[in-house]
DNA sequence: CTTCGAACTTATCATTTGTCAAGTGGATTA
DNA sequence: TAATCCACTTGACAAATGATAAGTTCGAAG
C-alpha cells in the first residue's frame, strides 16, 4: 500500500501512516467468490494485497468487464461509496485473495483529521481519472485488433490472470470476435 | 463557481473562498482561437464562465474530440498539468468565451493554505474519474445509434451548440456514419 | 479413469460501419 | 451579386464485427 502511495507521488508522516493502517481489516476470500453483489452498496474500499479480481456489469443480461485488478491495487465503487445508491457494477474474485479493508465513513473521518490522507484520495482520484480517460481514447482512436494488441503489450498480466471472453467483453467485442483476433495475429 | 462546488457537494468557507478568488484571473478568447496547443504544458485550470470549448487530440492526422465543455464548468489536462508533460490534447473555443484561470502551481500552493481547497479538488477529480467511466461504459453498451440517442436526450445541448462533424468523432463514428444514424432515426 | 461442462475456436451468414466519391445547401467573402 | 468554402448528406462498395450454431479442448467433479 505504502509503495502504491509513492507510486502515484503521494507521502505519508509515520503518524499519519500509522492512523491509517490502524483502520484496515485483514480480510480473504477465495477464486470465485463476489466481494460485492451486483444493487448492493458499496461500502469499502479494498487493498489487494494478494489475487487478482474483476469488475463486471450485466448487460442485457450479458456480462461485461469493466475493470481488471491485479495486486497491489486500490479500488472501490466509487459512486456507489460516494452517494450510498446501490452498486450497479459487481465485484468477483478471480484467484484466491488477501484484502485490506477499509470502511468508507472511516476514510471519510480519516480525511477530517488528516490532510496528507485527504492528499493521497486526491492524488488516487486524479489518477484513476487519468487512467478511465485512456481507458476511453482507446475505444475512440484503435480498433477491436489494435485494442486488443495493446492489451499484449502494454497489460499482457491480463491475458495471463484473467479469461479471455472477460477480456473480449472489456474490449467491447464478442468473444467470437476476439478468438479470430487472435488467429489473425498469429497467423501475420 | 461557488455553484459547481456545491453542486459537487463541497462547501468552502467565505476566508477560503477569498483565498480562491483572489488568485483568479479575468480572461476572455474569440470563436476559433486555441487556448492550449497541442505540445504545449498545460499550466492552467480554466472556469469556464461563459461559452463552449472542445478538446480534442489529432489521431493520423484526423481531428477527434474527446470532451466538449459548457459553462459554467472547470477543466484543464490533468495528465500534463500534474507531470508538466506536452499536452497531446488541444482546447479550442467554438463560442466567443469568458474564463476565470488559475494557475496550476498556484492551486497547488493554495493545497499547502487550505484543507477545504484541497477536499474541492479531490471531489473534483473524483466527479471527473465518474464521469470518465461512465463515458467508457458507453462504448461497452451501446452501439453508435444508441450512443447518439444518449447524448441527444441526456446532453441537447451539445448538439444546438457543436459542430455534428464534432459530435461523430466524439462518438468514435465518422460523419458520414453520423448522417446515416440521424437520417435513420427520423424515418423510424 | 471417465464424464461433464465451460471456455475457446471455427464456420457461415447478416448487419453495421468505414471508405471513397459526389452532390446539396448555407454562410462568408471578394 | 457572385464565387467560394465547408459542413452536411447521400450512394455504392468494402471491411469489420455480430449472431448463430457446432466443433474442440481442457480441467474439474464424480
Amino acid at each position: 500500500m505504502r509503495k502504491y502511495i509513492e507510486y502515484i507521488g503521494g507521502t505519508l508522516p509515520d503518524t499519519d501512516w500509522q492512523l491509517y493502517k490502524d483502520h484496515l481489516k485483514v480480510t480473504s476470500a477465495k477464486k470465485g467468490d463476489i466481494i460485492l453483489a451486483l444493487n448492493k452498496p458499496c461500502k469499502t474500499i479494498w487493498h489487494l494485497a494478494k489475487g487478482a479480481v474483476r469488475k463486471l456489469e450485466i448487460d442485457h443480461g450479458i456480462e461485461k468487464t469493466t475493470h481488471f485488478y491485479i495486486a497491489p491495487k486500490v479500488f472501490t465503487v466509487l459512486h456507489s461509496a460516494l452517494t450510498g445508491a446501490p452498486s450497479d457494477l459487481s465485484i468477483v474474485c478471480e484467484e484466491d485473495c488477501e484484502f485490506l479493508e477499509l470502511d468508507i465513513k472511516l476514510l471519510q473521518e480519516l480525511y477530517e483529521k488528516s490532510i496528507y490522507i485527504e492528499r493521497i484520495g486526491r492524488r488516487m482520484a486524479e489518477e484513476e481519472f487519468i487512467e478511465e480517460f485512456s481507458m476511453r481514447r482507446m475505444f475512440l482512436k484503435l480498433d477491436a485488433l489494435q485494442r486488443y494488441e495493446y492489451i499484449e503489450k502494454e497489460h499482457p498480466e491480463i491475458l495471463r490472470r484473467f479469461q479471455l471472453k472477460d477480456v473480449a467483453t472489456f474490449l467491447g467485442v464478442t468473444p467470437e470476435t476476439l478468438s479470430r483476433l487472435r488467429k489473425l495475429r498469429f497467423s501475420v
